[in-house]
RNA sequence: GCGGACGUGGUGGAACUGGUAGACACACCAGACUUAGGAUCUGGUGCCGAAAGGCGUGGGGGUUCGAGUCCCCCCGUCCGCACCA
């Protein structure tokens, strides 16, 4: 009887279905456990081979608590806003909905014949209207909220209306604005449009300007990644800052609690420090420089107020506001140049810039302690977003700023006497301060506090917190997001009536921007006449809070109510790529402790704990076009072995004119011949062995092609047709179409089954890292399976199982791999319990074991990596339940134990010879009969002993 | 530029707290069975060497009885950097 994976897993596929084996029930009596995927995007292109590493470890890991008992959510669902579908739309004027309803179908049939234990009655998708009114309801309580930095955290904003009323501003500075301060006198005296926006200044979710990349060809905002050396990716076209209206979530507010929550959650050590460094904490001062002749001062942040004596100038980003005021009329024409030149420059190309540029600004600067004149610059590498956009630069501390004074030829000042080279700055915190006034003397990390003082003390500056983290843009100009329910009248942000959500996305005939680069909401006249908001939110605002909705996602009256909360609490295990690290984990760290603060829920943290997997690439084939100087009837394809010969420079001309001289006579090869790699689909190669017949119908130029293969030559409508090993040279290279790499989950299901597709995708390696995939392999993943199968069936389909008591060596390899393969499970090393798996069914094999007491137990710690066959077994040793709601077997150490270990003898660290002593030989025993082994008295002739290490159960060193 | 991760046979990887490097697979080689095989089974397989033995975890140095594992320096590859999600 044959191993019928497909009959097998279309059956219990539909038995899972029919029975509902994976609904959840908010039954809150039974310990609960919470498995996460991230998110998909359900892109057109479907799932490719790399989507589902996650979701497999993810089913695994829930199936397996489930046989522990607990009662799992382990749900699935579609975050389905973003650019591609509206890019689409532009490109085919195919509305997003549909496209995305379609491509949703796709994602959802290609992974439920994976076999996943998602309970689909809990999918939600975040551009259903039913969903979305939650993502609208609490981004209006993010606006009618403030953060109370005193209690350090989000209160209504009436609390703050009662708070101005009282005592205007004194105690809580505006964290939009710090200049702005008013008493409670003032407060009541402000019109209405000047209390909002004072408002405005403070609200968690609130409305401000801000540059992006604008490219007007396009009429569109492109993201960074999609302006290239200045020009717009698509088209080439220029693309410069603009302002634009723009919402922002203030989660700038929330950045010590965002640090001090990663102390209590399971994230990997490199994941917190990308969080920690992404909101870049830093302690330093705010100082106040004044500009000579001029009634103004520039304030610029430093974490080294203690280097103050060895400011030579200051440097303004270029989009900085005091750049016209302090730019002199002979200077205009440069500054004019140099800003030109920034505007046309991405932030990232800015940071990336090796060279050094700059522009002198005209004005001087007056050093606080000293008046000392400090030429004032503007420059790429300030960035306007950080610190106040202006800094003091220290030459001979700081390598950015030394580059800058030797490229410009600006004077450098020692402050740290032999601690400066004269060629590199040294950012050293331990110097003793020269040249630096009341600081000479001092090191330099004691000298910090002292200048804070003293700057405090004149009111030259003053002690400042600074985060390299900035406020979340929370806007789009574009269609397919969720639209805010917010109405504009006269200047100021209405909230719409909770009651009055969702605000329902309108249709559109036209995906084209609006007006001044809003977005296309600004081209519906009935939209526009209801004063409606016409940015849309990013795609990070329904993701931002979606685990929540999976605990009780049919809830017509709350987000989720307190009960499921209270029940489903945090995420257990969240699995998903660390191309989220710092946005996505981050804003949805933020909306739960915003949603905490505020009583909804009972949590702070989203994530109890976070696995990261690791990227598939792609395992690109070639095959060698050979390239003469001379025009080719058909192109000639050369196999792996002779591109090697080439390489080597052993391939010459003659030899190749001799090999293909029985259909090419009178072909002459050039000497300075080239071979050319051309990808070829991996999918129509076998391992390296290209299928030719297939390769011919693949692409019409090499129907006819002359394929010089290890075996001879394979050509078309000829007598030399016999030929058949045609070899392929591999390369690991990115996942992308256009390399012909990628391979669909739905043809490996189809040619080896599920449950070989799961079990490959975890045999690869460890979750976390990235690998290519390379379909090659999973030959002895399927080979397993049926070995496993051969366990319970003979070749002519006899039933071998016996219920015969089992034989300790059968016993010990269980128990072994039991131990093993929980262990494994549990801390997320499924490839090593493959292995064993592996190890077991051939030791089994070996035993010719067909006992139910052994093989029972087996199916059920194998069934959460091979569901559908486990299911299939267990059926057929009689059970008629669900083999996925069994109980985990126990481990029983007794079977374990064994009397004898080999010791591995090594003499000075190298291994010489093995010899066996029981568990529980004393080390003196071991000791006196490893010297008198042959082998090792052989190694130590001529040596005296001096030690002898016995390392219990493991090794023994004899050190002569 | 800044931040993060990773470098082990021909290939994917194993080695959990410093203790037999290469488990388990792929590929390859040899053989068996078969009308046939992209089926199945058996054996071999890090490199050099006839063997004894030597060499081997990106490179260099160090700690240790013992280093893939710990420390220092260097090299390489991949990922993220705020409008892709």
């Amino acid at each position: 009887m044959e191993y019928t994976f497909r009959e097998i897993e279309k059956k219990w596929q539909q038995y899972w279905d029919e029975h509902q084996t994976y609904q959840v029930e908010n039954d809150f009596s039974r310990p609960k456990y919470y498995v996460l995927d991230m998110f998909p995007y359900p892109s057109g292109a479907g799932l490719h081979v790399g989507h589902p590493l996650g979701y497999i470890a993810s089913d695994i890991y829930a199936r397996f608590k489930k046989l522990q008992g607990y009662q799992v959510l382990h749900p699935m669902g579609w975050d389905a806003f973003g650019l591609p579908a509206e890019q689409y739309a532009l490109e085919t004027g195919q509305h997003p909905a549909i496209t995305t309803q379609r491509n949703i179908e796709t994602f959802k049939r290609q992974l439920k014949q994976i076999g996943f234990c998602y309970d689909w009655n809990r999918e939600i998708n975040t551009s259903d209207p039913k969903y979305y009114r939650w993502t609208q309801w609490i981004f209006l309580q993010l606006f009618k909220s403030w953060f109370n930095r005193h209690t350090q955290k989000a209160e209504p904003i009436e609390n703050l209306v009662a708070i101005f009323e009282r005592e205007g501003n004194i105690h809580h500075e505006c964290p939009g604005d710090p200049h702005i301060r008013f008493n409670a006198e003032e407060w009541k005296k402000f019109s209405e449009k000047e209390k909002e926006d004072i408002l405005m200044h403070y609200r968690l979710a609130y409305c401000s300007w801000g540059e992006v990349n604008w490219c007007e060809a396009l009429g569109t905002v492109l993201a960074n990644d999609e302006v290239v050396n200045g020009v717009s990716e698509r088209g080439g076209y220029p693309v410069v800052k603009k302002r634009l209206r723009q919402w922002y979530l203030r989660i700038t507010e929330y950045a010590d609690r965002l640090l001090e929550g990663l102390q209590r959650i399971g994230f990997s050590e490199a994941m917190k420090e990308m969080q920690t460094n992404w909101i870049g904490k830093s302690y330093g001062a705010n100082i106040f420089f004044p500009v000579q002749g001029k009634d103004i001062q520039i304030e610029v942040f430093t974490t080294r107020p203690d280097t103050i004596f060895g400011v030579d100038f200051l440097v303004l980003a270029p989009e900085h506001t005091l750049v016209e005021t302090l730019t002199t009329p002979d200077q205009q024409q440069a500054v004019q140049a140099y800003l030109e030149y920034t505007r046309s420059r991405t932030e990232r190309e800015r940071m990336a810039e090796k060279r050094v540029t700059g522009c002198f600004t005209g004005s001087y600067a007056l050093h606080p302690f000293n008046n000392k004149p400090l030429p004032i610059w503007i420059s790429e590498y300030v960035l306007v977003g950080y610190g106040t956009g202006a800094i003091m630069a220290v030459p001979c501390g700081d390598e950015r700023d030394h580059r800058f004074a030797r490229h410009f030829q600006l004077p450098i000042t020692n402050i740290i006497g032999k601690d400066y080279d004269g060629q590199h700055a040294n950012p050293t915190k331990e110097a003793i301060l020269e040249n630096s006034d009341f600081l000479n003397g001092l090191v330099m990390r004691d000298a910090i506090e002292v200048v804070i003082r003293k700057l405090e003390e004149k009111g030259l500056g003053k002690r400042k917190v600074n985060y390299k983290m900035r406020d979340a843009a929370f806007s789009r100009q574009r269609y397919w997001g969720e639209p805010f329910p917010i109405v504009w009248d006269n200047g100021i942000a209405r909230p719409l009536p909770e009651s009055s959500l969702p605000l329902e996305l309108p249709y559109v005939e036209s995906y084209r921007p609006g007006p001044e680069g809003q977005g296309p909401l600004a081209n519906l006249p009935e939209w526009t006449a209801r004063k409606l908001e016409t940015n849309t939110m990013p795609g990070y605002a329904g993701s931002s809070w979606y685990f929540l909705r999976y605990m009780d996602p049919h809830n017509d009256h709350e987000f989720c109510s307190r009960e499921a909360s209270e029940y489903w609490g945090q995420v257990d295990v969240y699995v998903g790529g660390t191309e989220h690290a710092v946005g996505h984990l981050l804003y949805s760290r933020m909306w739960t402790k915003f949603l905490y603060d505020r009583g909804y829920i009972p949590f702070d943290e989203p994530y109890k704990k976070l696995i990261n997997q690791g990227m598939i690439q792609g395992s690109s084939r070639f095959v060698y076009r050979l390239d003469t100087h001379q025009p080719l009837p058909h192109p000639i394809l050369l196999s792996y072995s002779y591109l090697e010969k080439w390489q080597q420079g052993s391939l010459s001309a003659e030899t190749l004119q001799q090999l293909l001289q029985p259909i090419l006579p009178h072909l002459h090869i050039d000497p300075n011949f080239h071979l050319s790699p051309l990808h070829v689909d991996v999918n129509i190669v076998n391992g390296t062995e290209l299928q030719i017949e297939t390769f011919r119908k693949w692409k019409p130029e090499f129907a006819q092609a002359i394929l010089l293969c290890e075996d001879g030559l394979n050509v078309p409508d000829s007598k030399y047709f016999q030929a058949k090993k045609y070899v392929c040279g591999v390369e690991v290279e990115k996942m992308s179409k256009s390399k012909y790499n990628t391979v669909n989950p739905d043809d490996v299901v189809a040619q080896y089954g599920a449950d070989t597709f799961r079990m490959y995708e975890m045999f690869l390696g460890p979750i976390e890292q990235s690998k290519p995939w390379d379909t090659q392999g999973i030959e002895g993943v399927h080979r397993f399976l049926k070995k496993l199968w051969r366990l319970f069936f003979d070749e002519k389909g006899q039933w071998l199982i016996q219920d015969t008591e089992p034989t300790p060596d059968e016993w010990r390899i269980l128990h072994k791999t039991l131990k093993k393969v929980i262990e494994d499970t549990e801390r997320f090393s499924f490839n090593t319990a493959v292995s064993q798996f592996m190890i077991c069914v051939n030791t089994l094999t070996d035993l010719h074991c067909h006992k139910r007491a052994i093989l029972e137990p087996f199916l059920i710690s194998l069934c959460p990596y091979a569901p559908h066959i486990c299911e299939e077994l267990w059926h057929r040793l009689g059970h008629d339940t669900s083999v996925t709601k069994a109980a985990l077997p126990k481990v029983e150490e007794k079977f374990l134990e064994e009397s004898l270990f080999n010791y591995p003898i090594a003499v000075n660290g190298k291994t010489r010879a093995q010899m066996q002593f029981p568990a529980d030989a004393p080390d003196e025993l071991i000791r006196e009969q490893v010297l008198q082994h042959p082998t090792i008295k052989k190694w130590i002739e001529g040596k005296s002993v001096k030690k002898v290490i016995v390392v219990k159960g493991r090794m023994v060193n004899v050190v002569a």
